[in-house]
DNA sequence: AGAAAAGTAGACCATTTGGTCAAAAAATTG
DNA sequence: CAATTTTTTGACCAAATGGTCTACTTTTCT
C-alpha cells in the first residue's frame, strides 16, 4: 500500500517541499512550457526522476505550485463587514497585497502568467470560490455606499485597480528595476503602499488613516 | 543583391503582416516557448519553411513582434508641457492605455509576459528610451507640483499605478471574463474607464474634467 | 525572352524533453 | 533478520521542435 504521509517530517516531505521551491522559482523565471523538469531537478539538487517519483507529470508539479499560491489570496478584507470602517480595510488590504508582492514575487509571476495564457490550469473550484468571494465583497462595497460610508463607484472596477496596482510591483519588477536603476526594497515598498492608500483612498474620498501617513517604522 | 523592399505591397510584405498577425496571437497565447514555429505557420496558412524565409529564426520573430508592440506605448503625454492641465493630460492619458488594452490585448499580453520573465529581449535602446522618458515624465510632474497644479506625490508610482490599472484589463481579461460571466465589451470599458479616471484624478485632488464625466458617446 | 532574384515547399536532422523501466539501495515493519 | 515498502538513480524512448538543405516555381528586371 502506498503511504505517502501527510506529515510534514519524513524524507519524502522534506524532498516535496524542495521541489515545489525549485519549481516555483524555475516556472517564475521561465513559465510553464519554458521550464524542463531537469532544470527544477537541478535546482533541487536532485536527479530528474526522484523529482518525477514525487510529482507524476510537470503538469500535475506545476498546479501543486499553482495552488500554493492561491493561498496567498487570503486576507483579512476577506471577513469584514458592512460595520468596519473602509478606509481601514482597505489601507489593510492595500498593505497586505504590497507585501505579498514583496515578499513573494515569484508566486506572484506564476499566477499572473497563468492568467495571461488563459487560466487553463485554474479551473474547478477556484473559479467558483473567486466568484463566490467576489460576489460578496462586491455587495459589502454596495452596502458601505448604501450606509453613506462610501461615494457611489463600481467595487468591481475599484478590485480590479487594487489587484493591478499591488500586483505591479510583483509583477513587472524587472520594468521597474531597470527605470530606477536599482532593485525596490523594503523602504521604497513602503512609501509606494502610502502612495497608493493615499491614491485610492482620496479617489474613493476617505480619509487616510492617521497610522498610514507618514509612518516610517510601523512594521 | 537582396532588395526586401520596404514598400508595404507586393506578396512579401503581405506574408510578412500575414506572419506577425498570426505570431502575435500565438505568443500571447501560448508564451514564447509555448509556441511552435509550425503552429504559427498553421495559423498563418503558410508552411513552416516559409515563415522561417522571411524571419530566419523563432527569436527573430518574436522581437519583430515585440517591437511592434513597443509603438503602442506612444502617447499624447508624451508631448504633454507645464503649461498642460494635469488633469486634463492624466485623463487623456488613462483613455489612451485602456483604448489600447482594449484594442490590443495581444500585444499587451505579450508584452507584459516579457516583463515577467525578465524583459531579456527589450535590452539595448528600449531600456535607455523608455527610461529617457521616464525621466522627463517625472520632471514634468515635479514642475506640476511646484506650480501647484498638482499636491505632493511620486509621480513614479503614480505612472505605475495607472499603468497597472490600465493594462489588467487586457492581460487579465481572462480573469475578468470569468468573475463577470461575460466578456468586457466596448461599453464596459468605457465605464472602467471613467471609474479609473476618477479614481486616479480624485486621488491627486484634481477635478475630473466634464468631459470624462458620465458622456456616453463621445467617441 | 532570358537571367536573376524572390518565394514556395517537402524531406530531413539534431537536440530537447517529458516520461517509462528496471534495478538497486535504504528505510520500515513484523 | 527477513520481508516489504519506500526512495534513489541511470539507461532509455518516443514525440516535439527549431532549423537546414535542396529543388522547384514564380516574379521581376533588363
Amino acid at each position: 500500500m502506498n503511504k505517502l504521509r501527510d506529515t510534514d517530517a519524513g524524507v519524502g516531505a522534506t524532498n516535496k517541499r524542495n521541489i515545489l521551491q525549485a519549481a516555483e522559482k524555475c516556472f517564475a523565471q521561465f513559465g510553464f512550457k519554458g521550464t524542463a523538469v531537469q532544470k527544477i531537478a537541478d535546482e533541487a539538487n536532485l536527479p530528474k526522476t526522484n523529482v518525477l517519483y514525487y510529482f507524476k507529470t510537470k503538469q500535475e508539479l506545476y498546479v501543486a505550485v499553482l495552488e500554493e499560491t492561491l493561498s496567498l489570496w487570503n486576507s483579512h478584507f476577506d471577513r469584514a463587514t458592512v460595520d468596519d470602517d473602509p478606509a481601514e480595510v482597505l489601507a489593510a488590504y492595500i498593505t497586505e497585497k504590497m507585501e505579498v508582492s514583496r515578499t513573494h514575487p515569484q508566486a506572484s509571476k506564476i499566477f499572473a502568467m497563468e492568467i495571461i495564457n488563459g487560466a487553463q490550469n485554474l479551473t474547478g473550484y477556484f473559479d467558483e470560490d473567486h466568484a463566490r468571494w467576489m460576489e460578496g465583497r462586491l455587495a459589502l462595497i454596495d452596502e458601505w455606499i448604501k450606509a453613506g460610508k462610501l461615494p457611489q463607484l463600481d467595487g468591481e472596477y475599484l478590485l480590479y485597480t487594487i489587484w493591478a496596482s499591488t500586483q505591479h510591483y510583483a509583477d513587472f519588477s524587472s520594468q521597474i528595476t531597470r527605470l530606477r536603476g536599482r532593485k525596490m526594497i523594503k523602504a521604497d515598498f513602503e512609501t509606494a503602499t502610502r502612495q497608493l492608500i493615499q491614491l485610492v483612498l482620496g479617489g474613493c474620498n476617505l480619509p487616510v488613516p492617521s497610522r498610514y501617513i507618514e509612518n516610517t517604522d510601523v512594521e
